[in-house]
DNA sequence: TGTACATCAGTGAACGCGCGTTCACTGATGTAC
DNA sequence: TGTACATCAGTGAACGCGCGTTCACTGATGTAC
């Protein structure tokens, strides 16, 4: 536990982290250039001038690979929607629902294969862990604050908005008080047809069923999210 | 041009016809398993009891054999739509709107390799001919020509809805043209985020994004599709 | 500070696998006279 | 109706490819005394 030993433990260290780096780095290169089928081991040895078996001391199995892809994806999404919410004012609340829905598909544009690996086909074969579902949920999280911040303690849906059937409310009750704590289960709901909107554009987007009529997609996308955003019940900008 | 040879000829005909469907019904059978790039021609030909190379006497290539694999999906879908749609009677707005809606979302759970082959991320490598699209769009012109039979010439969006951007207004009026004739802009675009909900809300269920909170999704489906039908301006039902 | 040992990264060969596609062929089915 | 020929479906072998993973190994880096 001298200072020696610890600083050359983490030189070695140090020389572990940057290669697993790398190899994420150029595994997430091969993604965007193959989807994540077309991810191989073996291609990525090679790019890195490794022998392919090598990375073995790195990822115990493809399949550890691509899992750690898919909550380093989880996590790029979730940070990028948290950045620019923080941007405008707190109290700007629809501002903040515009930032972070433009976050989301700014990322997604700007990262469609990884974007694919983790709101696409679920890739056959591989079947997610448990572990990614902190990281999953972290873009969840930022939609589900802001409309929890736009609905205080005690404030009603006061539109008349049709009540939910017993099932639904209960479940929009769970997802409430796991990211929108506070919110009306008739709120809930809505904002969740919101999210589902939103990804469900994105992917059309990027999946290519706009191609053609809403191509680019930039002025739909803008209205889209106000309109959403005047659904939930957000108070106007 | 005699009978006899005419109705030998459909005899071979009709072995290749049936040859042909028996392999794309194998071929739809990988799907489910393995998911689309989990096909394989030696195995669908390996199932049928025929040797990998015969298969070439039915479609070209393994890409081929994928485009119809898509194109009948597409049509699958858009025929199940638009037989629900008829049930309902046709001054019904509403009941057609929901009737479509859960074909969709019907035809979607019972078919989840089918619908991720035509909605999920594109197959790398693979690239849609244009002959899709026209099997592409037959789900959309079922939805279209509700919204187009809710605001008959004339009838103008009367909700005070924000007026689109200029390029937006453009690309609405294109897809009215082409779905939806007669549908003011303004609602052209509500109903393209009503589409967009739809099939995000689908592809969130298929995809396992629901698992652990609005699973199962029926309720939630059930009243999302009430709130877009609402949010579209369709007439109570 | 120096030596003996343990840990770890990376090598290279090999295993067993399945794939799409081509090609020359056989034999059956259909056609023309 | 019968014969000679053309078309077509299906065979079986082969080509060349890339993959994930295992394993015994070498040599470098780090650790304990």
């Amino acid at each position: 536990m001298t200072a020696t030993p610890s600083a050359s433990r983490t030189a070695r260290e140090r020389a572990r982290a940057e290669l697993t780096r790398e190899i994420k780095d150029e595994a997430r290169r091969q993604l965007a250039a193959h989807g994540a089928q077309g991810l191989s081991l073996r291609a990525v040895a090679r790019e890195l001038g490794m022998v392919s078996s090598a990375l073995y001391r790195y990822f115990p199995s493809r399949d550890d690979l691509l899992t750690v892809l898919i909550i380093d994806a989880y996590d790029a999404l979730g940070a990028a929607a948290e950045t620019a919410t923080e941007r405008p004012p707190a109290g700007d609340i629809r501002g903040r629902w515009r930032a972070a829905c433009d976050a989301v598909r700014g990322w997604a544009v700007a990262h469609p294969h990884e974007y694919a690996l983790i709101y696409g086909s679920p890739v056959p074969g591989y079947r997610a862990p448990q572990a990614t579902i902190a990281s999953a949920i972290r873009v969840v999280r930022v939609l589900g604050q802001i409309v929890a911040d736009a609905w205080p303690d005690g404030r009603e849906d006061e539109r008349g908005a049709p009540p939910l059937p017993p099932d639904l409310a209960r479940q929009a009750a769970v997802v409430a008080d796991a990211v929108a704590p506070g919110v009306p289960d008739t709120v809930t709901a809505r904002a969740l047809i919101a999210l589902t909107q939103l990804f469900g554009m994105v992917s059309f987007e990027l999946f290519g069923q706009f191609v053609g009529t809403l191509d680019p997609a930039d002025a739909f996308a803008d209205y889209a999210v106000e309109r959403m955003a005047d659904f939930v019940g957000l108070p106007p900008g």
